[in-house]
DNA sequence: TCACTATATTGCTAAGCAGTGATATAGTCA
DNA sequence: TGACTATATCACTGCTTAGCAATATAGTGA
């Protein structure tokens, strides 16, 4: 299957596909926990006891995070063991943080020539 | 392959930074307005035209991408022309764009296996 | 000056959502 | 069985924001 080359303008699925994942990764709750789970897998507990959430919001944020399939869930017996399972998230966090130190810097530079 | 040095967490600001970008990314009427852009400097005008939004909407919605510095504005006599500022918002939509389509494969994939 | 155009802003409504405490569900072990 | 643990869900509050109509601002040309 061939797909779009370059530039054409997204169908609104996409656009709106596009927009969801996006948002899913707008709240730095859900960048956090995504940023703990890249040293591997771990239950809701580990995580609410390593970032100092409640588990309440963990495990909210797991749900939404689970749906838009960016992390995935594994049962083992009581405990559920979260997942990365779109590694591609960190490689937009990586260029977003360049995008954000170059901003940043360009900032800075006009701030104080 | 180029592997990314040790991820260390992000720091708060960086943090919020980052989750700030995605949200101006996650709204489906800027990404329009981002994709109208890509083909060239446009005013109010010929994007409210283009793309049969309110006037007062992509005003704001512009607004809120200025201050974000994904794009910027130029006045240009009674006309206000704006550009790119940020062409790295192409290349996570495009990432993004990647990682929905193969989600969509692979869940048709696993509704037909 | 006035009329006209282009853009920005204001005030509003409705919807969405993060975070919370309380509670429900489900698994484990005695 | 019952006590205990881990996780999910419910009900709610407060905050944010997209979209809109109306209005304000600012530039142009007469």
């Amino acid at each position: 299957m061939k797909k779009s080359p370059a530039h054409r303008p997204l169908e609104p699925a996409q656009l709106a596909a596009v927009a969801d994942l996006f948002s899913v990764l707008s709240e730095p709750s859900r960048l956090r926990i995504l940023q703990f789970l890249q040293r591997g897998p771990a239950t809701v507990t580990q995580i609410v006891e390593g970032l100092h959430l409640k588990q309440a919001n963990v495990s909210k944020q797991l749900g939404i995070l689970t749906t838009a399939r960016v992390v995935e869930r594994q049962q083992q017996g009581n405990f559920a063991r979260y997942s990365i399972a779109m590694p591609l998230v960190f490689d937009l966090c990586a260029l977003v943080c360049k995008s954000v130190a170059d901003l940043a810097a360009r900032h800075a530079k006009a701030l104080a020539p």
